[in-house]
DNA sequence: GACCTTAAGTGAACTTAGTTAGGCTACGAG
DNA sequence: CTCGTAGCCTAACTAAGTTCACTTAAGGTC
């Protein structure tokens, strides 16, 4: 790698128009003003790399600045450090995540409250075996910045709201729920993802359709399957009320 | 750390008795045959830092050893690597959970099955709560030594196992339940993993009551508060044979 | 008691990875 | 053409996992 010959700092390197000798890819400088490109490929490339990898154990800073064909001290312009390099490239999926789960929830409006939300807990299924590598990281990776008045404003929010919402509609049209309405959808959240990450644990090659067979049955459970003309859900407890103040985002 | 003056590998050291500097604990070299000691005391000092810490963040090799007062090489002597160190680390853990859940259970076993499946929940809150560093661990770690014999046998299987047959005892002490036997155990299970496993991506400091009164309201949604007559659980779908065959242990 | 074998452990060093320090260099305004 | 500076780079530091070759002393043998 290192040429014998060099004596100091600023070496000298052709012209760099063609012919990178390391990565294929090559990248141009920017132009003067466009310095934040970089920092969307960058991003980018951490989500190619978690793909393609489906895992983060080799995502290394010279991994990275290799795939954007660029030096690796080159990230630390945009990101401070790993940390909140991999952040950002997960507060995107978050909401990639969360519109899957509404672009669901659109398509099956047709089909009723009750179709609505178990298309969203489908979608919910879908991404995490889809974006494994995302997955795994998403409730890993504790949130940089202890802003704390941030505190408690996880990205994951996005779900959590748009499940309690679809069971919202449930319980308006007549399909009661077994849980007062922040717990139940606490709990349908939080099960979720139990689910799909035990899945990953096990590193066992559960077919899609069990999972989502295994979700069905945690909806199934939650929202009652028949209409009834009773109360859309039991009384607010205790518990609700503190999930709703500490956990769960408001409107 | 370094002594200036010294010169060749094998330095010279003070009789060992009396007055470490570093660490006050100072480790006498084990009688010949009791090579073996060493790996235990490694485990305890991996847990007692995982205790310590509350976290896996600052667990290295050299903070083990130091912990220990040995060498880091040392280590290696009974474990290949990190990952094996932490696994069986974890092994022990598990099966202290499991055990805890057992305990919880029998001392419940007066009050009825329905009882003894909610100290059983309980306890395991309480075990994710306590010992925090170590339970982020368990679900992140992948089993080392991808023997594909011991492939899905995870030490999680004690856990899940425990529940199933708490939640046998209800369907046959007349509580149906809402879902096939091995499904529901399964739910149940990831259920409570997913509630703490978010409480701690949350990092919010929820207190231990919310946290079981959460798992209390998945277990009464599973299984009914009221004795009936009918039968103990909803007849096997195609999903509960699944789990049954590929998730959970059998007997 | 001197000697040898070997279990039990060491210190130094290699490697990979995150990060920092200190520049080059060419775009584009003047 | 010149010159400031945006946009990038090389070299190097540090921490941590791991390997290597070596030392030390326990315990058997003569």
């Amino acid at each position: 790698m290192a040429v014998p010959g060099r004596r100091h700092h600023g070496v000298y390197r052709e012209p760099v128009v063609k012919g990178r000798s390391s990565t294929g890819s090559g990248r141009p400088r920017s132009r003067r003003g466009q310095g934040e490109r970089l920092r969307a490929e960058v991003l980018d490339a951490v989500n190619r790399l978690l793909d393609d990898w489906g895992s983060d154990e080799r995502l290394t800073m010279r991994a990275v600045a290799k795939e954007v064909g660029v030096a690796a001290p080159s990230i630390y312009l945009h990101f401070a450090d790993k940390a909140e390099l991999v952040w950002a490239a997960l507060t995107d999926k978050y909401e990639q995540l969360a519109q899957q789960m509404r672009a669901a929830d659109q398509q099956a409006a047709a089909a009723g409250a009750r179709e609505r939300l178990r298309a969203q807990v489908a979608a919910y299924c879908r991404f995490a075996h889809e974006n494994a590598g995302h997955y795994r990281l998403m409730y890993e990776v504790r949130q940089p910045t202890a802003d704390p008045a941030r505190i408690g404003h996880h990205p994951s929010r996005l779900v959590s709201r748009g499940l309690r919402r679809a069971l919202a509609r449930c319980a308006d049209e007549g399909y009661p729920l077994a849980l007062p309405l922040h717990q139940a959808a606490h709990t349908l959240w939080t099960g979720l993802h139990g689910l799909v990450s035990v899945q990953h644990s096990l590193a066992i090659n559960t077919p899609m359709t069990t999972i989502t067979d295994l979700a069905d049955g945690l909806v199934d459970v939650l929202v009652s399957t028949e209409r009834t003309a009773g109360p859309g859900y039991p009384q607010s407890t205790e518990v609700d009320r503190l999930i709703a103040e500490t956990v769960l985002d408001h409107d």
